[in-house]
This record gives C-alpha cells, structure tokens and sequence, in this order.
DNA sequence: TAAAATTTTGCAGTTATTTGCATGTTTATG
DNA sequence: CATAAACATGCAAATAACTGCAAAATTTTA
C-alpha cells in the first residue's frame, strides 16, 4: 500500500466520523502505529488534519473564529507573552501585530504602564480597551473576519505615518535566508511597513515555527533586534541566530 | 474518547446550557471528575470556560463594560433596531455610528443580506464579524475606552473619502432649532461627516430624547430624512418634525 | 535491467501524556 | 462550626509519542 492511498484513506476516514485513532488505523491500515503517527503528522504540516493525542479530528474548514484558532499552541504564546512583557518601558510607543501571541501580551501588560499602543487587531483593541493607562490607537481598513484584524492599502498608509519606539510582531516563519516570512500577501505588506515604522523589532515565535518559511518575505533577517520564543536561549536552534548578532529571550 | 472531543462536547453542552457540573460531565461522558475538573481548567486556561466550584460557566463576551452601559433603555432600543433594520437594501454602502442603538441594530441584519458597513465602534465590528455576507471597514483612529468607539482628526479625514448610501446614527438630543446635538465635541464632528458622507440620513432616537439638545450641534434637522424611535409614529410628539418633511418610524 | 540513491517502514529504547486513585485541604451551606 | 462535596496534589499504570537506526520498498539513474 503506498503512503498517498493510506493518507486518502486517512481523510476520507475523518470526513465521515470527524475523528481517526492510530491504533485502530494501524490495524485497519496493517501498517505499524510509528507509520500512521507519521502519516498525520505529514498530513498536519499540510494542515489536512488536527492531530491530537490518540489520534486526529477534522481539521475545521468552516470560517473558524478567531478564538478557535488562537486556542492552538496556547500555552507556549502564553509563556513567549511572559518573557515579551519584560520588554515594555513606560512612555513607549509600540506596534502590535495582529497575532494570537500579541493577544496574550496584551493582556498582561502591567497596569502601571503607561504607553501608546498602535494596533489592527480588533480582540487586542477589545482587551487593551481595559486597561487603565495605554492610549489604544486602532489602524482602519477593511476587516478580515477570519483572522479579526483589518488590512488593505490604506492601512499599509497609515502605518507609514507612525513612529514607534518597539514594535511586537507574531509571526508563522522565521529563517536565516528569507527571514520573516507570512503566508498571506497582505499581511506581509502590512508588516513590512510596520517593521519600517519602528526602532526596534521584537519577533515572537514558537519554538516549531523556527527555521521554517512562507510563501511572502517580510523583511530580511537583520531588520530584526529579537527573538522571543517559548524555549531556552541557550538552545542550538539559536546558533546561527546568535551568529549575527539577534538577542534571543 | 479523545481528550479534544470531551472539550468540544463540553463547550456545546455550555453554549446550550449556560453552565455544567462537574458531576454530571463525568457520569455522561464516563470519565472520572478529576478527569473533568481538569479538563475544565484547560478550558478555562485558554478562556473558553469560566470555572466555578462545582462546574463551570459559560464565559461572558469581553466588552461587558460597553453592554452593561448599554442596557439603559435596552427594550426601547431593541424596537428601534427593528425598525430601522428594515430600511437595509441589499447592496447598499452604510455607515453607523457608534450608538448602542446601532449595535441592537447589527445584531438583527439578515444573513442574507449583502451589503458593505462602515463603522468605528469596536462591538459594532466584533458583531459584524460574524455576519457571513457584509463586509466591514473599520474606522480608524484613537480609542474612545469608555465608548468603545474610535475617535480623532484622522477619523473625520477618513470619513470625508468614504460616499454611503445610508447613515444609521444614534443620537441623544434631537430638537427643532438645534437640530442634532451631542454632548461630545469630537464625536460631534465626527458625526457631520459622517452625515456629509451619506444620501440618506436615519436618525434613532428614543422618545425620551425627542425634543432635548446638547451641548454641540452636529447638524441642521433639515439634513435628516427619516427619525425611528421605539413609539408609534403618530404620537404628537412628533408634529413639529412631520411639518417640516421628516418621515417618522 | 541492474545498480544506486532515496524514501518509507518497523523496531527498540526512551520520553511524554493521560487518567484514575489516594491523600489531605478548601469551600459552600445549613 | 460541622459536614459533605468539591478541589488540589502527588503518584503510578497505561498508553501514546519521539528518536535513531537498519531493513525493506520504491524511485531514479546509468
């Protein structure tokens, strides 16, 4: 049996009951568990399926909300929040980009701090409208249901008038050649221009989304001050980082 | 069962029922309640659930602080919606202002209604964000926290570019001599372009605001076409404004 | 077609996750 | 303040996942 009619087989599965066990693929399939356990985990790079432990669900195609999404990988964008936070001065100016990770940065950036925050994202305006000191500036446009955050032209125009002391980016893909990368055109646009606005560019990326790349380049690498990740600095993974001259948190 | 499907299970079972109890979650699904109790904390880690002793809650919607405010008068301004939504068309260009009135109003367009909105209120475009056909453009500028609304020189620059078929405004002081008023300079000013931007103005308005002014005029009543309040249209409250062309809802 | 290169697979050893249970602590309520 | 229910914590068993490696299968190349 090959790879690909195991992985049909896989999807048609989970089409019809919403969810697959290794174990019981791996008799259905007479393949070992490893071999299925690498199957879905192929098929979750592909973002085909939403592998879990014991197994897979369907991956939701429908528009899924904004809060379904950010649930993925949760705890590590809690913990890249924890050490981001640590980067915040009083009387800053600052850009956040429309990410899940910046979510959670916003909503436990100190109450003692008084700072003005430029953002697009509509749920990181919502929480920061909470807070008692941060004047919250929202960036127009036309508004991205899926993602909850505005885009277009003219957003990539008014970023252009901005002048920020830090800027806080999300990101899915950072690399040593084509460094930040987003799958998505104008998102990619829109950080560019934020990434222009600012004096100093902080990246938050978990720790799986390292050396990997998208379809767009933001900016080349050495645009870019830091690194955050939810992982040890001292980690391998950093060394060519490291190399030149990032500071990695 | 995989951990992922009691989760789903979970959050159905709060959505139709406003809260669930330990207790019963680990009979029905046959799982033990420690099992359960930690589920719920994972859940409510990653604010999808608000756990209380013996269960959990379904977790509110944030911007409360803008719905508690709104609940003044929330029946009266429930039959405004319903009215107003009626004079929605199917393809039209609108702008809403950021009234609470207008937010009743977003929640009850029809999902088959295809049509672009402008708004800068952050409730209005969280609602909207969940309309399947109407496309948003968010307004941008400098967060109003108490109104959730964004305000500023930039906005009413931005609504100078903007040409809408129809305006749905709410309003808090509508008179004859003064014509539309606001306690809120800048949202005064921001309100005459918004109405500079549109053919057809709708103003909503209950019928205990009829007749009073502010402190700032916005416009003249001449600019007005049609004024919805939650009373019946030939209440004789309404003469004076009848004589001068306006249509009452 | 045969050989080489590449990919895929299963296995063993190790690590991580999930779950239920026992224990002691906290909370709600009369 | 008494008491039962709910909770937190640590532990152990079971299951699942990851890693490196070598064998097997497949594809490419000569």
């Amino acid at each position: 049996m090959l790879k690909q009619e195991r992985h049909q087989i896989i999807l048609d599965k989970l089409k019809l009951n919403k969810k697959v066990l290794s174990g019981k693929l791996s008799e259905e399939l007479l393949v070992s568990e490893d071999t299925i356990r690498r199957d879905l985990k192929e098929l979750e790079s592909k973002d085909l399926v939403y592998k879990v432990h014991g197994g897979a669900l369907l991956k939701e195609n429908r528009t899924l909300s904004y809060e379904q999404r950010s649930v993925a990988d949760i705890e590590e964008k809690k913990k890249i929040a924890q050490k981001a936070v640590k980067l915040i001065r009083d009387g800053q100016v600052i850009i956040m980009s429309g990410s899940s990770t910046n979510l959670e940065l916003a909503k436990i950036i100190p109450q003692e701090i008084n700072a003005t925050v430029y953002t697009y994202s509509l749920p990181i305006a919502v929480e920061l409208s909470h807070h008692p000191l941060i004047e919250v500036i929202f960036i127009g446009g036309k508004l991205n249901k899926a993602a909850q955050v505005t885009v277009g032209v003219d957003l990539v125009n008014s970023i252009y008038h901005i002048s920020a002391d830090i800027c806080f980016m999300g990101t899915d893909g950072i690399n040593l050649s084509k460094g930040l990368t987003e799958p998505d055109w104008e998102v990619s646009r829109v950080k560019n221009s934020m990434i222009d606005a600012s004096n100093y560019i902080v990246v938050m990326c978990i720790s799986s989304k390292i050396m990997t790349a998208k379809r767009y380049s933001v900016v080349p690498i050495e645009k870019i001050d830091v690194v955050v990740s939810e992982i040890n600095p001292e980690s391998e993974i950093f060394n060519e980082f490291k190399a030149i001259g990032l500071t990695i948190i």
